[in-house]
DNA sequence: TTATTAATTAACCACATGGTTTATTAATAG
DNA sequence: CTATTAATAAACCATGTGGTTAATTAATAA
């Protein structure tokens, strides 16, 4: 397993869970603290933290700091790494649109 | 929570591992059996059997049966609902991009 | 019928995950 | 200096994950 995969893990790993899926979904619209992504979910701070500390260590965030407010923003290229892993499928959902087409083509022949 | 997120859970869950992402591309190239997806592992046939279990339960496969084998095959539309998620993002991509043009114009503007 | 092959089940283990409450650190505001 | 606010750390708990070995089921082959 080399790095890039290791790396999958993390970043998969950090997006199999609704809460932080949410979070990256509001970082999405900009910055934000702990505390405002902390604020739709009936959940401890500390939990949200851990929440967090997930996202930063799969690096889909990165954490900054202004005086006692660590601002969150979100880092498109893991996310992109998701992107691309999803690429080398592309060929299996064309293989259905073929398969579709020639189900499309064998009625047209049925119906003439 | 909704279903679709219920299903994203499992989807990206069963992807946070090597070795369930290494089946899946073996998957990619056709059918296989559970021997024949564990050969290239250094583990336990109930190991494997659990992989494939949890890449089911995503709906990632779908097994067969065939005598005493059962046939994997790949599920491409899970797939696709990971692709699409990343999708949500694009436009983060895209800021990132229209960052870079807008430094090359600087850059431009400087020199000249 | 018996033996073989393919695969799963069961029981177990070590460690990770997702949450809690309480305590602590770090910075701002009064 | 003190109180407040933002966030993290520590300790704990229940459950899930990823692996093992040993036993079992289901089908084929001799």
């Amino acid at each position: 397993m080399d790095r890039h995969d290791a790396k999958l893990d993390a970043v998969f790993a950090a997006l199999a869970n609704p809460t932080r899926r949410a979070m990256l979904a509001r970082l999405a619209q900009g910055e934000a603290t702990v505390s405002a992504l902390a604020e739709p979910f009936d959940m401890s701070l500390p939990a949200v933290s851990k929440h967090i500390r997930v996202l930063e260590a799969a690096e889909l965030i990165h954490r900054g700091k202004d005086a006692q407010f660590r601002p969150c923003r979100i880092n498109a290229p893991r996310i992109r790494d998701v992107a691309d892993w999803t690429e080398q499928y592309r060929h299996i959902w064309d293989m259905r649109f073929d398969a579709l087409d020639q189900v499309i083509e064998d009625t047209k022949k049925d119906t003439t």
